[in-house]
RNA sequence: GCGGAUGUGGUGAAAUUGGUAGACACGCUAGACUUAGGAUCUAGUGCCGCGAGGUGUGUGGGUUCGAGUCCCUCCAUCCGCACCA
């Protein structure tokens, strides 16, 4: 019997589902292993081969945990909450819990095809109420909060209004937005909406008109990870700047925490060092400048360089900064309006591609340097961002170049503090050297001024020393319908929470998808969102003007919600008292390894890590990094395939009407072949060019081409589906495919009704028909080729070409596997007995190699070592029972399917093999008695010495010295040296 | 500009601690068998050369008996950040 695959493989999956064989339980006895893969977003287009990269990893690697005695969490979910469900339903008025149902059905039918061992009892989907739930809940949880700065830890809001009650804010050292100091006598002065007020800005939730990233095309604001390059990450869409009252998340109170923790994780450096790029930490001091003829003026400034403050030759501040009209002189008013309009229109986008030009303009008033009482000129720059830092800086044109530019441009003096350093060509931003012209620093290395002139600062009372963080709060409304609901309701204007017991709140029903006419979000659609505080329950608007009726948040929330916290809800998914029980967070703990994309570097991955800190500082878990380990899996690329159109115009004698319509493009559709041969061969293309103008005079004779043009030549893109294995399509697939516009192209110049396509390594994507679904590769060669290949393709880390035509090469592997079972007919062929010791050899070294493999999370050398092992015991002839069970057994985590079945062939039970023990390595087999020394002359390896592994340094050196080949290639000479290294090699230095 | 990653045959790649460069596979060449198949088997396959031999891991240099691996220089590609004070 030949190896049937497709019998094979629907046989055991079967077999897995009835018997729930990949059911977790917890189990105290068992040490915990958590193996997760980043949830997807189930959207319309399917899994195409890329996806199930990083599921196969871990899919193999969580087998592996189980082969070797873990208790294994291996779970999978969707990420169901998102815009195209929502884009789709706003076109076609379908409901989108609707598509994303249908879209889960799709993926979960080409998930259960590839074999993977998920137990799909705990599943969960972050659109589902039952989900969302908890996800409320810890919303409410976050905004019932606030950071304590002295006990470095979120507490619940009580803490604070006890605090409060005591003693006001005086002494509390809290991350916050207020900015009043009152007594505890004046907060219970204060009534409740003030009170609510105050507390609101030390809420880690919080509620605040705040610059959001407005993307009008999507009908949205975004969070900054969201906006890349000035434009949405999502569909491309301009972004602009908007002052809205929106719930935000206060992660900046975990900005050095979310630094700190990075150091303990087992994550790539890439992904490190972007998220520390983009928490952007920086250290230095705070200083206030006094503003001349403002007494009650002062600008503070933050610097990372208060050893060069004797340097300050001028101020700039932000075009927005708050003081900028207060401080302009009337000389000054014109000009300085002038700017901030400019600066004003100027897009983000423009502002970041027009790095290089230097603007600003002087406002007539002048600083006054606290230290020297040296007048300083303030100017406004738009390199100077409002947003960072306290929107001024004071401007050090010898040791910052952008302050030296902006100097330069205006003239401004530029005084030198550094000792020995010539600024004449530009500043000197290097954190050595020596200060000069600085009164008490003088004399003083930088790092050991820029200490001193802190304490000084701190003694005179006019800076502090200070750390600043590029993160901002996190943005957390979105205007639109597919998102979690806040369970919030809005008493004049006073957010409250609703109770516990009362959540979910469901989304609830509308009849269109899109904003209001008045402009609200998606939700102010609905009829029945109320809320009744007396009955607690949603309402319908028409009570809304009873006193106890309120309205309801009409904002949902981001994407990010639901998969910050998913990790949690799969060990315990069914759970209706609490998003996870203590007893399961504590056996499963932390993931062990997580696979996923590494472009959630700034979203996901940092706020799954802020909320896991959050509830780690509530007391809910009892860890504070989600993700232990981490693998990012390289992109699959497509192979995309062209054709080329070549564009020559036509140009007519006589230009009368008629003859316009003759003037579009003449198309001639060129192939890989033809193209080469156009490149390389002028005479071709002269060719080519006087046969088309034949054919033109022929149409008419006033006719011709205007001037041709080999760069005029535009590819088109093919289906890649359509390529044949010799990489050529045919005219029918073709024509067919393309359609009637077909008949536009001339063909003539290709022969053989063939075309041969040229290829480019592209990303995967519909647009370039470049996409591959696993679906035909499984129907065509098996999911456990699939799984082999698509490991086997190179390094998980690395982007790379998706290519099948290697496949082959991988089934072949497993076809040969199945004939080490069967003899030529077919029967089932297996030997009992002791095994003999090449084949035992053979064993223990593949044993060897896949337990090394598995422990750096390499597979593609693991896939190798199988094919190694087959070709050698397949060479041997061996059909020994015990060689090939632990073989059958080191393949279960990459060919589950044929290793099941072979399992059975062994005499074993059946749907037992994923519980087998991994075999154990004995080195004994590998020991061998002697070593074919490669013997080198300066470095090139000549010839081979074959001698006992335990002969001494000396020996060797004798025996191979006195060797025929040797003296050949000593050609007389005495050898100046001879390395040995035993069991290694032998290098002779001549 | 700053930070990170990667550069090895025709292709995907391997070389884990400085020790035989190109394992394994695709492709290609030649051959065997054959109820022509996307089957199996044998031999070959980095480049130059008939050959002995030479040469070879992006470039140039260095350390070393020995460098794909370590150090310095430069180049290319990709990713992230970018007037961050």
């Amino acid at each position: 019997m030949e190896y049937d695959f497709r019998a094979i493989e629907q046989k055991w999956r079967k077999h897995w589902a009835e018997n729930k064989t990949y059911q977790t339980v917890e189990n105290p006895d068992k040490p915990k292993y958590y193996g997760l893969t980043m949830f997807p977003y189930p959207s319309g287009a399917g899994l195409h081969v890329g996806h199930p990269l990083g599921y196969i990893a871990s899919d193999i690697y969580a087998r592996y945990k189980r082969l070797k005695g873990f208790n294994v969490l291996h779970p999978m979910g969707y990420d169901s909450f998102g815009l195209p469900a929502e884009q789709y339903a706003i076109q076609t008025g379908q409901h989108p819990a609707i598509t994303t149902k249908a879209n889960v059905g799709r993926y979960r039918e080409q998930l259960d095809k590839i074999g993977f061992s998920f137990d799909w009892d705990r599943e969960v989907r972050t659109s589902d109420p039952n989900y969302y739930k908890w996800t409320q809940w810890i919303f409410k949880q976050i905004f019932e909060s606030w950071y304590n700065k002295s006990t470095d830890k979120a507490e619940h809001i009580d803490t604070l209004i006890a605090e409060f009650e005591k003693n006001g804010n005086l002494q509390v050292s809290a991350v916050h937005d207020c900015e009043i100091a009152f007594s505890a006598e004046d907060w219970k002065e204060f009534d409740t909406k003030k009170q609510n007020d105050i507390l609101m800005d030390y809420r880690l939730t919080y509620l605040a008109d705040s610059w959001v990233n407005w993307c009008p095309a999507l009908g949205t604001v975004l969070a900054n990870d969201e906006v890349v390059n000035g434009v949405s990450e999502r569909g491309g869409h301009p972004v602009e700047q908007k002052l809205m009252r929106q719930w935000s998340m206060r992660i900046t109170a975990y900005a050095e925490r979310l630094l700190q923790g990075l150091v303990e994780l087992d994550w790539s450096d890439a992904i490190k060092d972007i998220q520390r790029n983009w928490i952007g930490k920086s250290v230095g001091a705070s200083v206030r400048f006094g503003v001349e003829n403002h007494e009650n003026e002062q600008i503070e400034v933050f610097t990372t360089r208060p050893d060069t403050i004797f340097g300050v030759s001028f101020m700039v501040l932000a075009p927005e900064h708050e003081l900028v009209s207060q401080i302009t002189t009337a000389e000054y008013k014109e000009a300085v309006e002038n700017y901030k309009k400019e600066a004003g229109f100027k897009s983000e986008r423009d502002r970041m591609s027009d790095v290089k030009n230097v603007t600003g303009q002087f406002t007539g008033a002048y600083a006054v340097n606290p230290l020297n009482n040296e007048k300083i000129p303030i100017w406004i720059g738009d390199y100077v961002l409002a947003s960072y830092g306290t929107g001024a800086v004071m401007a050090v044109p010898c040791g910052d170049q952008r302050d030296w530019d902006f100097a330069q441009k205006f003239d401004i003096p530029i005084k030198n503090v550094f000792e020995g350093v010539d600024i004449s060509e530009g500043a000197y931003t290097d954190k050595t050297g020596t200060i000069t012209n600085s009164d008490f620093l003088n004399g003083l290395p930088v790092k050991k001024a820029i200490k001193r002139a802190i304490h000084e600062l701190e003694e005179k009372g006019i800076g502090k020393s200070k750390t600043n963080y590029r993160l901002r709060d996190a943005v957390f409304s979105r205007q639109r319908y597919w998102g979690e609901p806040f369970p919030v309701y809005y008493d004049n204007g006073v957010a409250k929470t609703i109770a516990d017991e009362h959540l979910p709140i469901e989304l609830p029903e509308v009849d269109k998808y899109l904003p209001t006419e008045d402009g609200q979000p998606p939700l102010g659609n609905a009829t029945d969102w109320y809320w009744d505080t007396q009955k607690n329950e949603l309402t319908s608007k028409e009570y809304a003007d009873q006193s106890h009726v309120h309205p309801m948040e009409l904002n949902t929330m981001p994407g990010w919600a639901g998969s910050s916290w998913y990790f949690l809800r799969y060990m315990d998914p069914h759970n209706e008292t609490a998003f996870v029980s203590k007893e399961k967070v504590d056996y499963w703990k932390n993931v062990d390894l997580y696979i996923g994309g590494a472009e959630h570097a700034t979203g996901h991955l940092l706020y799954a890590r802020f909320w896991t800190k959050f509830l780690k500082d509530r007391g809910f878990i009892n860890f504070e990094e989600p993700f232990q380990k981490m693998i990012n899996q390289g992109m699959i690329l497509g192979n995309s395939a062209f054709l080329y159109v070549l564009n020559l115009k036509v140009e007519s004698k006589i230009r009368i009407k008629k003859h316009f319509e003759n003037q579009k493009p003449y198309q001639v559709l060129v192939d890989q072949k033809l193209l080469s041969e156009l490149k390389s061969n002028e005479g071709t293309f002269n060719d080519l060019i006087e046969k088309v103008t034949l054919k033109l005079k022929q149409k008419d004779d006033n006719l011709s081409l205007d001037n041709p043009d080999l760069k005029d030549l535009r590819p088109i893109h093919i289906n890649v589906n359509l390529e044949r294995q010799d990489g050529t399509i045919l005219l029918d697939d073709l024509s067919e495919w393309i359609g009637k516009d077909f008949a536009n192209y001339d063909i003539d110049f290709i022969d053989d009704q063939k075309f041969v396509l040229g290829h480019e390594v592209e990303k995967m994507s519909k647009s370039k028909y470049n996409v591959q679904t696993p679906d035909d590769l499984v129907e065509q060669y098996g999911a456990d080729t699939l799984r082999m290949y698509e490991m086997f393709l190179g390094p998980l880390e690395q982007a790379k070409p998706w290519d099948t035509k290697g496949i082959n090469g991988v089934h072949n592997f497993l076809r040969k596997l199945w004939r080490l079972f069967h003899d030529a007919e077919g029967n089932v062929k297996i030997t009992e007995g002791e095994p003999d010791k090449k084949a035992l050899k053979t064993l223990h070294k593949t044993i060897k190699k896949i337990q090394e493999d598995m422990d750096r999370y390499v597979f593609n050398t693991a896939v190798s070592a199988f094919m190694i092992c087959v070709n050698e015991l397949t060479e041997q002839k061996c059909n020994n029972k015990a060689i090939l069970q632990d073989l059958v057994v080191l393949l279960v985590p990459y060919a589950p399917h044929i290793a099941e079945e072979l399992w059975v062939k062994l005499g074993n039970e059946a749907g037992t093999v994923s519980d087998a023990t991994f075999p154990e390595f004995n080195e004994e087999y590998l020991v061998e008695n002697t070593f074919a020394y490669p013997v080198s002359f300066n470095g090139k390896m000549r010839f081979k010495a074959e001698l006992p592994t335990n002969m001494s340094k000396e020996d060797v050196e004798k025996e191979v010295m006195a060797m025929e080949q040797a003296q050949k290639y000593l050609e007389g000479k005495t050898p100046k040296k001879v390395i040995v290294v035993p069991g290694r090699i032998v290098n002779v230095v001549v």
